[in-house]
DNA sequence: ATCACTCATGGGAGCGCTCCCACAGTACCT
DNA sequence: AGGTACTGTGGGAGCGCTCCCATGAGTGAT
């Protein structure tokens, strides 16, 4: 690929004071270089980098890491078994954000599992041992003991989606309060007025976030909140269905559902089909998340796109600020930033 | 998680040195106990250990990379773009299979996307940092230089589909050639007598060994082989479809479809119903690879299978020798090896 | 010409390990 | 008794960098 030129002469890969000599300067100069210093002039930089190209150095990482304290590579950890990782879109997406932002630095991007507890110990160790300098975390369970000990490590980490209003971590959210609000709204421009909402898993921040911004919506258009509307459900089809059930059972005349997730919504669809309810005629159904099954229901599912790519370069954004300074914000005295992203509602025919 | 004792008494994490100094013995005998040597006896085994526990001590890697020449770390390299990874169950499984054969070790894995130029550049300078201690290749091209770049740079490495019958890389591959024959012995067997294939790529040499299977499976039952019954696809839904239209044209009495993958099946399907054939009752189908689509066709396909996850362990098991070895085994004047791994015929109601 | 400062540069020290040689102690043979 | 062979142990050397201090050259003000 690259010329390589002489490669290996004395056996194993050049060194930097192997670059220095041929280049007739000191190590510190070459080290200079390779690090993009301004202090060196302009003719010792040309020297040095053809010197670099002739004998094909590649600076060796390990050696770095120790000198220098770092290891250039951060982890995005995914607190859950890989086959959840492969099923949901949520993280490919994710990843892609973050590669490409990644992408325009030297940090090596490592993907860790820790779905089982045998992983989790593997990690722990793995993090006691500095072997990155920061964490991206994904998906995190509010009971979960990993954002505490990244903090206790001093470890610079950024969460997706708080735990809670006072998440210790620096995190990334996306408008879960104001998606719903629209959804919310969408709804009642339609002319819905007596609109459900199925929500997510409450122990979940953003699932509570989404029955505010439904709450909020429906108050602020002078509607009064029917607590019958509401149903908690679990994030999955069954719980979907089973909340739709419960829902038509107790106000048999809604005319519109809003589910905290497309997976809820599809539960709830069947729910209506079988109660011989038209989507959108007789119901209108909105859902979150704007997933594939979104786009290949029958009909098609209006729901709320989050902007995860652009959630996953906010995240290297963050961090990498974090790294940069060296350790947690909050171990300076600054506040821990939250960076919260708009969402977007995607009108299809179901509503 | 664990208990930290005295961590961070003096500042930072402690080293070596400092456990040789609580244990009372030299940084050697310490090295030794923590690198799993015999020569250390029990007791002075059992008094570093305690204080290993004690000041929660864990190695510095990259001091120890640096000193050991190497990094405990192994490649996933993946020369496709990241959406096909999460499309296909194939990488999934792979990944599972080569996570549990590591998770029994010390080693890390890294998962590295080679899709675009970009990231091909970047993983040339990757590989000739040395910064990982052997590669696994996945889903190599007939004309990728990767494997030559390898080799070259004397890192170990496997190949999963070797990419001819002189690899030169250590390779793993499932039973291409006995994996055609028992398609077509199956189809024998039911009675079928003027089988037609469709082929894969023929550059991609696994399609070529299911076309030989597919030769001798007849010719050992007797039966000649029709060229016409013979038409080369692509590995895609279309190319399925037009080698089905080109054997219903050549061969209108064929009554039997061994297709070299299940995508290329379903497109196959699609033709023969247009032609009014029912599967199976004038036709039969098989595909390959027993993937999702086999299994929610209709009807079900019968399909070939490989053991994609044994695969992934066996490649983690030949490429951990391989490390252990130093090098790679040609430049030791020692044969390469070519692990095979069976098939197995799962059939379905389309034959 | 002198001083004060800046700037590019060289190279010592040290990061925390592994490797290996030297050495003492013990055991078993002549 | 002397030799030989091991076994467990300590610690020097060195891996290839970065960090930082010292140095000398260059610049401009006095």
């Amino acid at each position: 690929m690259a010329s390589h030129g002489a490669r290996g002469r004395s056996g194993g890969r050049p060194t930097l004071e192997e670059v220095a000599a041929r280049a007739g300067v000191g190590r510190g100069t070459v080290s200079r270089v390779i690090n993009g210093s301004p202090r060196v002039s302009d003719a010792t930089r040309a020297a040095v980098e053809a010197a670099v190209a002739e004998l094909g150095y590649v600076p060796n990482t390990a050696a770095r890491a120790l000198a220098a304290n770092r290891t250039d590579a951060i982890a995005l950890v995914v607190p859950e078994p890989e086959t959840r990782f492969f099923a949901e879109p949520y993280f490919s997406d994710m990843l892609r954000g973050v590669g490409s932002e990644l992408s325009e630095t030297e940090m090596q991007l490592l993907l860790i599992f820790a779905g089982s507890d045998r992983e989790r110990r593997r990690l722990a160790q793995y993090l006691a041992a500095h072997r990155v300098d920061g964490v991206l975390l994904v998906s995190v369970h509010a009971d979960d003991p990993l954002p505490d000990l990244l903090a206790q490590l001093e470890i610079p980490a950024v969460i997706s989606g708080p735990r809670s209003a006072g998440e210790t971590l620096t995190s990334v959210d996306s408008d879960n309060y104001g998606g719903a609000r629209s959804a919310v709204e969408h709804l009642l421009s339609r002319g819905r007025t007596r609109i459900a909402h199925i929500t997510g898993r409450l122990d979940v921040y953003g699932a509570k976030r989404r029955v505010d911004g439904y709450r909020d919506a429906l108050r602020d258009a002078g509607r009064e909140v029917d607590e019958l509307l509401v149903e908690p459900g679990d994030f999955t089809e069954e719980g979907g269905r089973r909340a739709m059930s419960v829902l038509l059972d107790r106000r048999p005349d809604l005319d519109a559902v809003f589910a905290g997730s497309d997976v809820m919504a599809a539960g709830a669809r069947q729910v209506l089909r079988e109660a011989g309810r038209r989507i959108p005629d007789d119901v209108a159904l909105v859902g979150y998340d704007d997933s594939a099954i979104a786009r290949h229901m029958d009909p098609p599912l209006t729901s709320v796109r989050q902007p995860i790519e652009e959630m996953g370069r906010a995240m290297i954004d963050l961090l990498l600020t974090e790294i940069a300074d060296r350790r947690p914000p909050t171990s300076r005295g600054l506040e821990r930033q939250h960076a919260v992203l708009p969402t977007q509602l995607v009108a299809r025919a179901s509503s």
